[in-house]
DNA sequence: AAAACCGGCAACCGCACCACT
DNA sequence: CAGTGGTGCGGTTGCCGGTTT
């Protein structure tokens, strides 16, 4: 953790988990001089970290329009709707559901649709030598019979695994480092008892560029 | 209570593509 | 056309928290 590494330059690198303050520096920086040439823009940010570093962790978690959990029933149908057509063109998937990632979208999939693909495979090698089982095609995945099994499958389940990132509840120490300025309120005082991307976003406002 | 195991997810890596010179 | 830098994408890794033994 709190990797570092050098570059050829001699500077300084970051890599691993991003802090709180990094997290400031950047959303600040881009708020006050919009996103792109992610390179220089890191170090124009004071940031010890890549641009791709950079890049990803804005479209993947900083970025004001992106959502988090809950991912619904209609988008792992939808999800598993586009995989069939697409295959792993995660960033083509995730264009079709406003405000999610792909690599959300990539995780999910992995984590939560491959296992009930697995445990299909399961069942059916026991019940037949079926070669299907091994990996699933996109063709083969395509099937209503296929989406609807996988979606009932996994809905299920999935609903009940909705959960927000341990990572908001450190926000509550953002508000020592970064105090709200006079006349906002506290995120403590709101109706949510964590910082969330929501509070960080008002916040860039009033920290210092 | 402690150790082992497992699942979920953030982040890194390598490659491909594109634009510019 | 070739070289270079920036960007995007998909695959993979490793950490962490929760669960099981």
């Amino acid at each position: 953790m709190d990797k570092r590494l050098d570059n050829p330059e001699g500077a300084e690198v970051r890599k691993g988990p991003w802090t709180i303050e990094e997290d400031f520096m950047l959303v600040n920086y881009i708020a006050a001089h919009g996103e792109g040439a992610w390179d220089t823009l890191a170090r124009s940010a004071g940031l010890k970290r890549t641009g791709k570093s950079c890049r990803l962790r804005w479209l993947n978690y900083l970025r004001p329009d992106v959502r988090r959990g809950n991912i619904t029933p209609e988008e792992q149908v939808l999800i598993m709707e586009l995989h069939a057509k697409l295959g792993n063109r995660w960033s083509k998937i995730a264009a079709h559901l406003p405000g999610r990632t792909d690599n959300e979208i990539k995780n999910f999939w992995r984590t939560r649709i491959q296992k009930y693909i697995k445990q299909d495979d399961q069942t059916c090698s026991t019940a037949q030598s079926s070669q299907h089982c091994d990996s699933i095609s996109p063709s083969q995945i395509s099937t209503d019979a296929s989406i609807s099994t996988l979606a009932s499958a996994s809905m299920n389940h999935i609903a009940d695994h909705c959960s927000v990132s341990p990572y908001l509840t450190n926000f509550h120490h953002l508000e020592a480092t970064f105090p709200p300025p006079n006349g906002l309120p506290s995120p403590e005082a709101t109706a949510e008892s964590f910082w969330g991307l929501d509070d960080l976003w008002p916040m860039q406002m009033f920290t210092d560029h």
